[in-house]
Order: C-alpha cells, then sequence, then structure tokens
DNA sequence: CTCCGGATTCGT
DNA sequence: CGAATCCGGAGT
C-alpha cells in the first residue's frame, strides 16, 4: 500500500507517478483492482479549473485537508468521479483519476472518470475515505515496475478555465488500450 | 428559496 | 450535437 508520504508532494509529480499504480477496493466481500493509466492534477485555489477555486465548501472540504484521502463527487446528475487529495493540509489540490485498465474484477468498461467509478463501485459512500485503509487504497504492483512512457496533455472539459484550460496536467500511458481519449 | 450549470456519457 | 439527471454554489 502506497504510504501517505507518497501524496503529500507536488501534485503533477503524485499525478505522473499514480500511472501504473493499482486502484484497490474490497467491498462486499469481492475486491475489485485496476491499473491507473490516467490522471489529471487539480493545483489549488488558484487553478481556476479546481472545484477548490470556488473556496472551501461542505463538497470540497475533504481537498482542503491532510493528503492520501478521496474526493468523490457526483457530475452532471449521474455520474460519480474520484480524486486523490495531495500535499500537506491547506493546499486544497488533488488527482483525478480518468482511466483503469482492468486487473481484477472490474465491472465492464473504465475508461473515463464516470464509468471508472461504476467499474470500481465508488460512489458518495467512499466521499473523504482513507486511502491508507486495507479496504480501499493504492498499491505498487508486484515486480518489476515496466518501463512506460507519459503522454502530458491539457485537461479534458474544462474550457471555461481560461488560460488554466490550456495547461498541460493531464497524463497517461502512451500507447494503452484503456484511455479515455488520446 | 430559486436558478444555473457541471473535472460525463450515450445515442442520434 | 443534445439529452439525461441531480446537487452544489451563488444570488435574491
Amino acid at each position: 500500500m502506497l504510504p501517505r508520504t507518497f501524496y503529500d508532494r507536488d501534485t503533477v509529480t503524485v499525478a505522473r507517478e499514480l500511472l501504473g499504480k493499482h486502484l484497490v477496493l474490497r467491498s462486499g466481500g469481492v475486491e475489485r483492482v485496476g491499473r491507473i493509466v490516467e490522471t489529471e492534477a487539480y493545483l489549488g485555489p488558484h487553478d481556476l479549473a479546481a472545484h477548490s477555486a470556488r473556496g472551501r465548501t461542505a463538497r470540497t472540504e475533504v481537498m482542503f485537508g491532510p493528503p492520501g484521502y478521496a474526493y468523490v463527487y457526483l457530475i452532471y446528475g449521474m455520474h460519480w468521479c474520484m480524486n486523490v487529495v495531495t500535499q500537506a493540509e491547506g493546499h486544497a489540490s488533488a488527482v483525478l483519476l480518468r482511466a483503469l485498465e482492468p486487473v481484477h474484477n472490474l465491472e465492464g468498461r473504465s475508461q473515463g472518470p464516470g464509468l471508472l467509478c461504476r467499474a470500481m463501485g465508488i460512489d458518495k459512500r467512499l466521499q473523504g475515505h482513507d486511502l491508507c485503509s486495507a479496504e480501499f487504497h493504492i498499491a505498487e504492483p508486484d515486480g518489476p515496475p515496466p518501463r512506460i512512457s507519459i503522454v502530458r496533455r491539457p485537461r479534458i472539459g474544462v474550457d471555461y478555465a481560461g488560460h488554466w484550460a490550456k495547461r498541460l496536467l493531464r497524463f497517461y500511458v502512451r500507447g494503452n488500450a484503456w484511455v479515455s481519449r488520446l
């Protein structure tokens, strides 16, 4: 299991290093595992695409808290999205998990943040959950890590954020078939 | 209290 | 390209 210190670092670094790691959720006697192949970094209140840019609210409270917790929210009234909170308490930054390569017990497709949560069974009950826990965490896969090439692109769906929409804060594993879009 | 729109996905 | 579908956040 990744230690809390993994998340207590620069958000771009965490977003890049999460690629290739395993997201693990044990629920109802079933363990689901997916390999993270696509992420986006949301840097904090100064980042106009980040939810924390609208200030500290009930929904975004967990983003302002300590690193290594899940920020889960509902979008467009029907899809859950999952983030990992990064950096020290008060920084209000996070990494959005956008796509998984199926490893174990995933239900259907997992390319795109909404489909990822559907496949893993992630919803409101995991909002604010500790990711340094047996039932819900991110882990280094067994064996030697494969050498991967990382692609940097602008984030998806944040055109409203002015110049922040152009920043290269989306990361994915080059050539991976489970990435949501090229 | 009302109103607007979204870190998406799917079907046309 | 537009609908689905609901709640957070902002304004009255």
